[in-house]
RNA sequence: GGUCGCUUAGCUCAGCUGGUAGAGCAUCUGCCUUACAAGCAGGGGGUCAUAGGUUCGAGCCCUAUAGCGACCACCA
């Protein structure tokens, strides 16, 4: 690496490329596994295997690379590991539909060869996702892995069902499930979604039975599931209906006689108040049933099509059907009110299509005491939510926890190990097709058709990706359990949750110790991105346009964990603007550097190895201000990282970087690096390199690219930066004097540029500049930079006003007063104008600070320290606000 | 219906355990000063949604209200 490297603009898309390929063959990304430094494991939620990288990714990923980079610089010894899920019925449906493009059904070809499509498949699509993460950085371990179906982590599966089957855990049962109409399989709660339709609220009488007029009114969406009822519900406490119940009456077109039953599932003020139910097609009217004991009636058959129960209506689709009982019941005088209502129909969040609530055969697992277990974890401290709020939808979820229905009747998937005898009809349960059936020792035995819930592989993946269930693995001995978990708030139920019960359930300790939830990425009105509104924003466009440094800073600058972030170009220009800044800081300082082998002398000769603290005289004021300025940013940054408000640490860096460090110290130090003393360029290059390699491993986490393309250039480190050591803030520096004169000088410089940028002073028209002060030795220190940045032809320091022209401008500062003799060029109106401006603006705080000094009770209560600054802030004033009165009065 | 979050400068957002309101962009003024015009310097702009309360002191804590948003449950 050289200076040319460094040479012209900041073009990301020169170097980024490049750049992780080298990171990537030396092998940095894999953990050092070095014994005696601790581990620390980011297990990175495995995308679907044919997705495509969209933003939430790359946040996710940005996160998760920011702290994986921070704790790798900081020594430990650090895995990221890799992966992708392999997302049952996401990816089936869409060799479905590559199937029905050619014309075929998954049935036409059968299972095995549907299977080797859908591997094909996932070899084609699968791993697009992580060339795009390797763009964005991602500096995970890819020779560690690992895909949900893959060898091991479908052994690990196994082992998980045969457990918990053994356990008692898992069971088969008949149960309410949803049921996608066109998926043809169950689905879990979380995949379904509702959508507002209208619709049509029918109102029903149905006949009391031994009476001639007397009615009981139903009201219902779904006339066409009537000829399943089985009860009529009202409200216990309804007094309209209190008389009917355990009476029965007769359901129409059926003529059937079903009982009237009061249960307080039902609203007394909704429709009617009563409902009809038909436990066969409703999950409330299911419970229902199963409360009183009522008969199932299927009115459907296994295709949504219309049962035989009523035969003319056999075969018919149910909309058909619906319409013609409506006309049906009208025309038996039945059918009292129609009104128009929208209501939330339930749709599959894969296909879009209806789901029915259906009774059917399924595989359960009991999740009532893992359940119970995993919120202790949270609640006792072994695991914490960042932010802290997102434990309550956890909570929530756990809390009431249903029996998790597993079994899909789907193909692309763990195949549930479950064989049954068609002799005697036992269930074995096993990891491999047993030769006999355990019970009869028949030997004809059969798979079950059905698989596994996605999220039943991936609740194993914090540890099934080191080995489980071997735990002897070296993997698994180190990296378990791993240290944090980054993913969006939209996966903590159906994910993290599942994580936790099953970690606890199978190593006895939670998977993680943290988990960080981020936001959502929306657009720029705010407005979830989305395939169907087309406002998505691909990653790789904006990489392609801004490079990932710019993307990444875009993502975390100003955002706060757990907040939607809104996605805006200007943050963009921004960060693209940022990085430019430090690209060509990095040139001048290159440019401007003196021999390293000086530098190293310089250190050398100054350094005291036993306090690492350098020696007092070897350092000008402002070298030592701008070093404990950056003592304290690294000891904030750090401590930032460690409580995730990564955002506040990137702020902090920019700050620093572009107007500590940049826009004063780089100004400041330009005349001794002009000047012939060669010892005072070595001080300054000191400092400088210095500085600046601290800036930029602290914002190596956050932007990896340009600080190694950088350090790389500059430093004679054969390493890259990444590997290089996290810088580490000495306590107690020292420095406070310098940094409080240097705070003077720069505000006694700002009132300079100020009063003459109000003049409308042209900048090659320089001045002298008289400073008046008891303690000029300082002042004399710093000559240079003061008289080239506030435009001074000379410097004069004295300790009385002696010699001072009456209209010299005058400007205080605490106790430096500095007068600028302007020789004809002080437009003494617009002075006057600003003095006055000033003074109407200090009266006006002085008046603030003062009331809160005289308020009863403040000078009591309020710490000494508060009351002390107050006071001094008083005095400033006062002091500022006399010198103006005297600055007027002789004008 | 339950839970949670948000409301701060024209726009997008920060603001840690209560102690004189910040950034980026936009805007206005002046500068092509030998790293950077993707820049430098200077300026304007906010009764922190509303109403109460606690406190010497509230953007921050408490209570209510309004608007927006999310999640969970459910809508016969």
């Amino acid at each position: 690496m050289s200076k040319e490297e460094l040479e012209g603009k900041y073009n990301p898309q020169e170097f980024e490329g490049e750049l992780y390929k080298k990171w990537e063959e030396k092998g940095y990304f894999k953990p050092s596994m070095d014994k005696t430094k601790e581990a620390f494991c980011i297990m990175m939620p495995p995308p679907n295997v044919t997705g495509k990288l969209h933003m939430g990714h790359a946040l996710d990923g940005t996160i998760q690379d920011i702290l994986i980079r921070f704790k790798r610089m900081q020594g430990y010894n650090t895995l990221w590991l890799p992966g992708s899920d392999h997302a049952a019925i996401s990816t089936e449906m869409k060799v479905v539909q590559k199937l029905a493009k050619e014309g075929k059904t998954k049935q036409d070809i059968g299972r095995e060869k549907f299977l080797e499509e859908t591997w094909d498949w996932t070899h084609e699509y699968g791993g697009i996702i992580q060339k795009q993460q390797r763009m964005l950085g991602c500096s995970c371990d890819w020779d560690r892995n690992r895909f949900t179906m893959d060898e091991g982590m479908s052994d690990a599966v196994l082992e998980q069902f045969i457990k918990l089957y053994d356990k008692g855990l898992i069971y088969k049962g008949k149960r309410m499930v949803n049921w996608c109409t066109s998926c043809n399989t169950s689905i879990s709660d979380a995949e379904v979604e509702y959508k507002e339709e209208p619709s049509h609220l029918w109102h029903i009488r149905y006949k009391i039975s031994g009476t001639e007029d007397q009615y009981i009114i139903v009201a219902t969406t779904r006339p066409e599931t009537m000829l399943g009822d089985t009860a009529v519900a009202v409200h216990p406490d309804d007094e309209r209906y209190k008389d009917l119940v355990g009476k029965t009456c007769i359901l129409p077109i059926m003529n059937k006689e079903i009982p009237i039953i009061a249960d307080e599932f039902v609203e007394k003020e909704f429709g009617t108040g009563c409902v009809k139910i038909t436990p066969a097609h409703d999950m409330n009217d299911y419970q229902a049933g199963l409360r009183h004991n009522l008969e199932i009636i299927e009115v459907f058959d296994e295709n949504f099509k219309m049962g035989n129960l009523v035969p003319e209506y056999k075969g018919m689709d149910l909309i058909e059907a619906r319409k013609l009982i409506v006309e049906k019941l009208k025309e038996i005088g039945a059918l009292v009110k129609e009104e128009e209502y929208t209501h939330n129909v339930a749709k599959c969040e894969r296909c879009k299509h209806t789901i029915e609530p259906k009774i059917s055969t399924q595989w359960f697992v009991n999740m009532k005491d893992m359940a119970k277990r995993a919120a202790d974890s949270v609640r006792n401290g072994e695991m914490n939510f960042i932010p802290k709020r997102y434990e309550k939808q956890y909570f929530n979820w756990l809390d009431n926890i249903q029996d998790w229905c597993i079994s899909r009747q789907l193909w692309w998937g763990h195949r549930i190990p479950a064989y049954y005898c068609e002799d005697c009809g036992e269930i074995n349960v096993a990891k491999t097709k047993p030769e006999t059936c355990k019970k009869c020792g028949g030997t004809h035995l059969h798979q079950d058709e059905d698989t596994l819930d996605t999220w039943f592989s991936s609740a194993l993946w914090p540890f099934s990706t080191l080995g489980w269930p071997n735990t002897e693995t070296e993997d698994y001995k180190t990296f378990y359990p791993t240290n944090v978990l980054v993913t969006g708030f939209d996966i903590i139920t159906f994910w993290v949750s599942r994580m936790m019960t099953q970690g606890l359930e199978f190593t006895d300790v939670p998977p993680f110790k943290d988990v960080v939830i981020h936001g959502l990425v929306r657009d720029s009105q705010g407005r979830k991105m989305s395939k169907t509104l087309g406002n998505g924003i691909d990653p790789i466009d904006v990489i392609d346009k801004y490079g990932a440094d710019a993307l990444r800073f875009s993502v975390i600058s100003g955002t706060t964990m757990g907040n939607d972030i809104r996605f805006m170009e200007e943050k963009l220009e921004q960060a693209s603007n940022f990085a430019n800044k430090i690209w060509n800081a990095s040139k001048f300082i290159l440019n401007s550097l003196v021999d390293e082998e000086k530098i190293k002398e310089f250190f050398m000769k100054n350094i005291n190895t036993e306090t690492n603290k350098l020696n007092d005289d070897c350092l000008r004021i402002e070298d030592k201000w701008i070093i404990s300025k950056c003592n304290e940013l690294i000891k904030e940054v750090t401590k930032n990282l460690e409580n995730y408000e990564l955002g506040i640490a990137l702020d902090k860096i920019y700050t620093f970087a572009w107007n500590e460090f940049c826009d004063w110290y780089i100004e400041i130090v330009k005349p001794r690096l002009y000047s012939e003393n060669e010892e005072e360029k070595v001080r300054v290059c000191f400092t400088l390199i210095n500085v600046f390699t601290n800036v930029l491993k602290l914002l190596h986490p956050f932007m990896p690219f340009i600080t190694s393309k950088i350090y790389s250039a500059m430093m004679s480190d054969p390493h890259d930066i990444m590997v290089s050591h996290f810088p580490v803030a000495i306590p107690n520096m020292g420095y406070e004097k310098e940094e409080e004169f240097m705070e003077k000088m720069k505000d006694i410089i700002t009132q300079i540029r100020n009063v003459r940028a109000n003049m409308n002073i042209h900048p090659s028209r320089k001045s002298e500049l008289i400073f008046v002060t008891e303690d000029g030795e300082k002042i004399i220190q710093a000559k240079d930079f003061i008289l080239k940045l506030g435009f001074g032809s000379e410097i004069k320091v004295q300790n009385n006003k002696e010699g001072i022209k009456e209209n010299a401008i005058k400007i205080l500062k605490d106790d430096i007063e500095l007068y600028i003799p302007f020789e004809g060029l002080v437009d003494f109106e617009a002075e006057k104008e600003r003095l006055l401006t000033k003074k109407a603006k200090i009266e006006e705080e002085a008046a603030k600070v003062e009331a809160i000094l005289t308020k009863p009770g403040f000078v009591d209560k309020a710490p000494e320290k508060v009351v002390n600054e107050q006071r001094k802030k008083f005095e400033e004033y006062k002091a500022v606000l006399a010198d103006i009165d005297e600055k007027l009065a002789n004008m």
